[in-house]
DNA sequence: GATAGAATCAGGTATATCTCCGATTTCGTC
DNA sequence: GACGAAATCGGAGATATACCTGATTCTATC
C-alpha cells in the first residue's frame, strides 16, 4: 500500500513538479491538491492522506494554522513543512503546530522523499541547516530562560527600531537623551541575541517584526 | 533539435520539479542548473542556452540584473520569468532588461511549457494576470510624466543589492573583483542619486524593488 | 540577601566609513 | 571627434563603528 500524499502550495507550479517527482517513486501517491490553508484542512480531513506536504505561505490560512486544526481534527495525519524559510519563528511555530518533519525549498528531492519515509515512520524529520537552528533555540532554552524567539528588551527594541529608520548611533543617543556608548551597548546586546552583525540585515528583522516599514 | 533549456532558481527542490517536468517533453532539454544570478550569468554565456527558465528573487544577483547581462553578451539566448510575484516593478523591470516572456509560479505546467515554445519563436509571452499589469503600467506612462524614478546604474543596482544583503563596502570589493575605493565610490552614487544616506533606508528600498528579499 | 538581567557609562585600539578632492579608461551618442 | 556617463582607483583627514574589558545602579525573582 502506497503513502497518500496531499500536496499544499498556493504556487501551483510547484505542485506539478512536485507531483511529477512524487509520481516516479512507487511507494507514493498523491491523492489531491491544495493551493491554500482552507482547503487544505478540508481536504485532509476528508481524505485522511498519510502526509501533507504543507507550503507555510499560504493565503486564507497559512500553513501553521492549518497545520494546527489539521492534528487537532485528524491526528493520524502526518505534516511536513516544506518552507523557504529557516526562520526560527517559522520552525518553531510549525513545529509547536504539530508537523513532523521541517524541510527547506533548498532541499533536493531526494531528501524530501526520505523525510517522507521517515514521518510516515512516526518519527520527526528536520532537514540540513533546520536542525541548527532547532538545536540552538533549545540550547536557549535550556542555558538561559530564554523564550523561543529572542527576546529584546523594550529598551532594545526602541534602539534596533530607530536603527531601522536609518538613524545613526548618535542620533539614537541624543534622542534618548543617554550617552552614545549605552547605544552601542544595545546595538551590541541585539546583534548578539539576533545573531544578525550588519544593519542591513537587522532592517529586514526589524520590518519582518513590524517594528519599521518600508 | 530538442529545445536546449537553463534553469535558475534558488530553491533546489523547485529545479528538481521544473527538471522533471521538463524531461517528459521530447522536444526539451535541461542542459544546466543555476541557484543564484551570477552563475546563471556564467552558465548562460558558457552553455548558449535556448532559454532560460530565470526566477527573479535570487541571491546574489537577482533575475533582473541576471537578464539585461545575460541579453547584453548573449542576446541569442532568451528568458523566460517565472515569478512569485505580478508585481509591476518586476514586469517591467525584467521586460525592460530584456525578458521574452514572464509567467507567474501560480501557472500550470502546460502554460510553462506553451511559453518555452513561443519564445523561442522569437515571440513574447506574458502569462494570465500579467497582460493586465503591463497595460495598466503602459497607460501610466502614457498620462502621468516620468515619476522622476532615480536611474541607477546596473553596476549601481548590483552593488545597492550586496549592501542589502548585509555586506561591507570591503567585502563587495574583494566579491567583485575592484578596490574598495570603486565600491565607495559607487555607493556614494547610489546615495547621491536616490537622496538616501543610511544603510536601512538603502535596504529598504532595495527590497522594494525587488533587488533583495526580506 | 544572593543572583541575574537590564540599563547605564567608560577607555582603548583597530578598522571602516564619510567626504572632499582629482584622475583615467571605456563606451555609446550626437 | 567631442561629449557625457559609467566604471575604475587613489590620497588624506575627520568621524564612526567594531570589539574588548570592566564598572555601577536598579529591579525583579528565587
Amino acid at each position: 500500500m502506497s503513502i497518500r500524499i496531499l500536496l499544499a502550495d498556493d504556487h501551483k507550479i510547484m505542485r506539478d513538479g512536485l507531483r511529477s517527482l512524487l509520481e516516479k517513486q512507487s511507494d507514493m501517491e498523491v491523492v489531491a491538491e491544495a493551493e491554500n490553508g482552507r482547503t487544505t484542512v478540508q481536504l485532509a480531513q476528508k481524505l485522511l492522506p498519510d502526509v501533507v506536504i504543507m507550503d507555510i505561505a499560504m493565503p486564507d490560512l497559512n500553513g501553521i494554522e492549518a497545520t494546527r486544526q489539521i492534528i487537532a481534527t485528524a491526528p493520524s495525519v502526518k505534516v511536513l513543512a516544506l518552507s523557504m524559510h529557516s526562520n526560527r519563528a517559522f520552525v518553531t511555530g510549525m513545529l509547536s503546530a504539530g508537523a513532523s518533519g521541517y524541510l527547506l525549498k533548498d532541499s533536493a528531492f531526494e531528501e524530501l522523499a526520505r523525510a517522507i519515509r521517515v514521518i510516515v515512520m512516526n518519527q520527526t524529520y528536520l532537514g540540513l541547516g533546520i536542525t541548527e537552528a532547532v538545536v540552538k533555540d533549545y540550547v536557549r532554552h535550556l542555558s538561559a530562560t530564554g523564550p523561543s524567539v529572542p527576546h529584546l528588551s523594550p529598551k532594545e527594541r526602541e534602539v534596533l527600531q530607530l536603527l531601522a529608520e536609518g538613524m545613526t548611533t548618535k542620533q539614537i543617543a541624543s534622542r534618548l537623551y543617554v550617552s552614545v556608548k549605552t547605544i552601542e551597548t544595545h546595538r551590541q546586546k541585539i546583534m548578539e541575541k539576533l545573531d544578525i552583525h550588519n544593519i542591513a540585515g537587522l532592517t529586514k528583522y526589524a520590518i519582518r517584526e513590524g517594528l519599521t516599514h518600508l
